[in-house]
DNA sequence: ATGAAAGCGCTAACAG
DNA sequence: CTGTTAGCGCTTTCAT
């Protein structure tokens, strides 16, 4: 029938194909393309014939054919800092089920914190046709902003509401959960407050989030020290060690404001080991709200992110934004809320 | 130049494409592939003229229409149960780091722990013609095991040596794990044993761990009781109500051994919380050796997996196949090792 | 070192 | 409801 199939192979991976259905059903390529994907436009009869020629050739459809001629490729990257912190892996949880429902795929990319990797991960996806591109934060390199921008693709940014990704942003104010909770330990009566964060460079979430404890402290006429404004690295052993560190340089510290709920987790865990009563020697705030919050003794105030719906809706934002176009960049704030417990 | 050009465009994303590349360079647009990929065959000189016109007209080359032609699409697919266990995600960090390294990408799938979810997506996958299947276990539905079987397509299944995948296992014996884990119990004394995991049915690793436990316990002449065998969800919280459970079941209990360590680190913090003294009154051991074993009061004895190694090796199994072919299946078992701390 | 021609396997466009 | 034709944008094959 085809010229192929009358010459011989001579290319392919040799598995069956459209035309090979075509052929056993007795009906032309793109009928068998449209009883595939849309079945009501085909006959009853045919579509039974095709379907039994389908599973007499143990076709499977070759999905990149597809994508190249429908220059569509339903699929939609995203690009984390780590898929070691559950904050992260929740979110692409929630990416992942609605994608999934609405006939997407993800491609994922892990950057290590690292812009320049990100930039790298990027031009990689736009290459593979990703119809959509999901990244973490508003920081990246100049050269990823402006390929983005000069592309006009489809981009939604997550975690931060600071910048102006041409489908939109879905996150909160690090700034003001940050302000807010500082701004607690303050109502309770904390006045020396340190304040441990993990990654800085390169990541404006806890940049916005230092920024938000230095302003509460200076319009709550709390002192600030340089020396109780540390960064970590992200562990349950290294949320202690900030601990002891800053009580070996600041005695009179009196409350310790974590970003993540894991090094906070990490304080209370030693500071129960060594005898160091949690909020009365130190109070001790997280920020996330894993689990562990409500469970630890005692229970850890801090900060509730709602990860998985950032996943969800930047998901939906980018689908939508595909199917129907998209222009000026919305704005989505999920807010935060602040959980008091036991722990300040 | 192209029959496209003179009659412009009629489908198309209407982004350059690399005729365009060439019209601007004065070349064909082989030689610009060339230039890409294997710019070594390409004059310097033609390579500078090539690179400048990429620049020129803002060139991103179309992955999907050269995977086609080539029929490779470096994108290899891996399906977890879920996003929200850390030793899933870990082990795709693993994977990632390797899989970048190489010039694949990842498609991810996450089948929430249904094997019919899981034979969906391998069907996705295949038909997005990923070079290989990086699977979690060795029980998947009859339909998905013949078709992967049937097509003699790459696949590596993880967390398990049970199956006959078509390039390799990698994983570790659960029933040794659990076997050795129950042995030492036996060895420190306790001899009312329960035994706590969390997902089973669809779940070789869970059966294999509680296959594990129960020859133990027969073989060293310990009781098992019904209600001592227990499953939970998987959380902090319910490790600690398996906890309670099974001690007003059973009060005789002197040791839990859970399948999980968030489930034994819930059950060491009620403990605490209730003034129930670890090991003292009940002995208490996880599995995967997660950081909090070695940070929570007393430090957790549990059994250690390479979660990180056991993507890495998937990964690179799995391009070895794609790239060297494969045959017969190998079995990477990269072991485990029994953590013993102060908890039993 | 470079090019022309011929697909890769599928779908859009336009009939009928 | 079904078919024909012409690509989608790239790489393979075979020349030169």
């Amino acid at each position: 029938m085809t010229q192929r199939s009358q010459r011989g192979r001579r290319r392919g991976h040799g598995r069956p194909t459209l035309d090979d259905v075509a052929r056993t059903a007795g009906v032309s390529a793109i009928t068998v393309s449209r009883a595939l994907r849309t079945p009501e436009k085909v006959a009853r009869e045919t579509r039974e014939v095709v379907a039994s020629a389908i599973a007499k050739v143990g076709y499977i459809p070759n999905l990149v054919a597809g994508n190249l001629a429908s220059i569509k490729t339903r699929t939609i990257a995203a690009i984390v800092p780590t898929l070691e912190h559950s904050i992260f892996t929740e979110m692409l949880q929630g990416m992942v089920d609605v994608l999934r429902d609405e006939g997407f795929e993800l491609i994922l990319g892990s950057s290590g914190f690292d812009i320049r990797e990100e930039e790298s991960l990027i031009k990689t996806f736009l290459a593979r046709q990703a119809e959509g591109i999901v990244l973490t934060g508003s920081f990246h390199t100049d050269e990823a902003q402006q390929l983005l921008a000069r592309l006009d693709w489809p981009v939604v940014e997550t975690w931060s509401l600071l910048g102006t990704p041409s489908v939109g942003s879905v996150g909160f104010s690090n700034y003001d959960a940050a302000y807010e909770m500082v701004k607690h330990l303050a109502e309770r009566g904390y006045r020396e407050i340190a304040f441990v964060s993990a990654v800085t460079e390169a990541n404006d979430r806890a940049a916005e989030r230092l920024r938000g404890v230095r302003r509460a402290l200076a319009d709550l006429g709390l002192p600030e020290r340089a020396e109780r404004i540390r960064t970590s690295e992200f562990s349950l052993r290294a949320g202690g060690e900030s601990m002891h560190a800053i009580r070996a340089a600041c005695p009179e510290t009196d409350a310790i404001f974590f970003a993540a709920d894991t090094l906070a987790a990490g304080a209370i865990l030693e500071a129960k080991k060594c005898g160091i009563s949690v909020p009365d020697e130190i109070a001790i705030a997280g920020f996330d709200d894993l689990e562990i919050a409500t469970v630890i003794d005692p229970p850890m105030t801090t900060v509730r992110v709602p990860r998985r719906d950032l996943g969800r809706v930047a998901a939906r934002l980018l689908i939508e934004a595909t199917e129907h176009g998209f222009g000026g960049g919305v704005q989505r704030d999920l807010g935060f809320e602040l959980v008091v417990r036991g722990s300040t």
